[in-house]
DNA sequence: AGTGAAATTCACTCTGT
DNA sequence: ACAGAGTGAATTTCACT
């Protein structure tokens, strides 16, 4: 008898990799990568989303569509410990900014954002974040490509 | 007459918007959603497709499903530029790396790194990556929290 | 471009193993 | 747990506006 986790296999496991690739596939066509039947697949696929393992089906959308070229990364310190609340619920409003990671280090949070242009970058980092009563320093890191760029898997 | 592109309009940003939020949805709901009916919506998404600004339907995968609940940030440096492209297609092979950014600054990338612990992200760090070559210094940090994780939008 | 209906394909259920 | 058949629902095409 062993301690690991055995109501997900080897097969949960490859079909979670398949609908990564391509969540538009049909249960036949996952069936067929995976060896099942497609009401086999479709079942096992229903019940990971049932349990939460597969959080969600999404698009991803072009930067250039959405006018958001511009991407950087910008870490923020912030002074007191009460105020992280208050942040963190502008954060959420915030649509330009697509991921915010509490870190290790010197800063508090390392944020990823996107904008049009510099201007717009200029106004979220000056406006929206020194804003932030509590924000005391920023630094910014303008990305200048990216070679990979797809965060799948999330807590 | 604008100098911007009026192959898509508001109809068109509105529907990108409701599939990143549910891809699942079928045509007759994003019609509801956007006022179409169900075969207009979905030939404006089918376009979309087709152009490459709706460029993949994915599924988002829980960390713990996929066995790599530590995430960090690692800056990397390298040496020699001449020797970027043999780094970058070691990267594109290694699961464990989800981003890749080439950034302004004194670091030459920024990658983005899931792992199952602490054990396996050392293993990435001195193994993986200060075998390559050409790297002469890494920084990381770890992800203690993520308060947004939800990178759709891509170039 | 959009609508509404027809034709086709797919998801999902159910039965049997 | 899986396969295969059957049913209801969804996508996709088409004629018309």
């Amino acid at each position: 008898m062993s301690i690991q986790n055995n109501e997900y296999d080897k097969l949960d496991h490859m079909i979670a990799e398949c609908i990564m690739q391509d969540a538009a596939l049909t249960s036949t066509q996952l069936g067929e990568k995976v060896g099942l039947s497609s009401s086999a697949a479709n079942e096992r696929l229903r019940r990971l989303k049932q349990n939460g393992h597969v959080k969600k089906i999404t698009a991803l959308v072009s930067a250039e569509f959405m006018d958001m070229g511009l991407c950087a990364f910008i870490f923020v310190t912030l002074d007191k410990a009460e105020h992280h609340k208050h942040f963190l619920d502008a954060i959420g409003r915030n649509k330009s900014i697509l991921e915010c990671h509490h870190v290790t280090g010197e800063h508090s949070y390392l944020l990823k954002v996107r904008c049009c242009n510099t201007k717009s970058l200029e106004r979220l980092i000056t406006d929206f974040l020194k804003g932030q009563c509590n924000v005391s320093k920023t630094m910014t890191q303008i990305v200048l490509s990216s070679h990979k760029d797809e965060s799948l898997i999330v807590d």
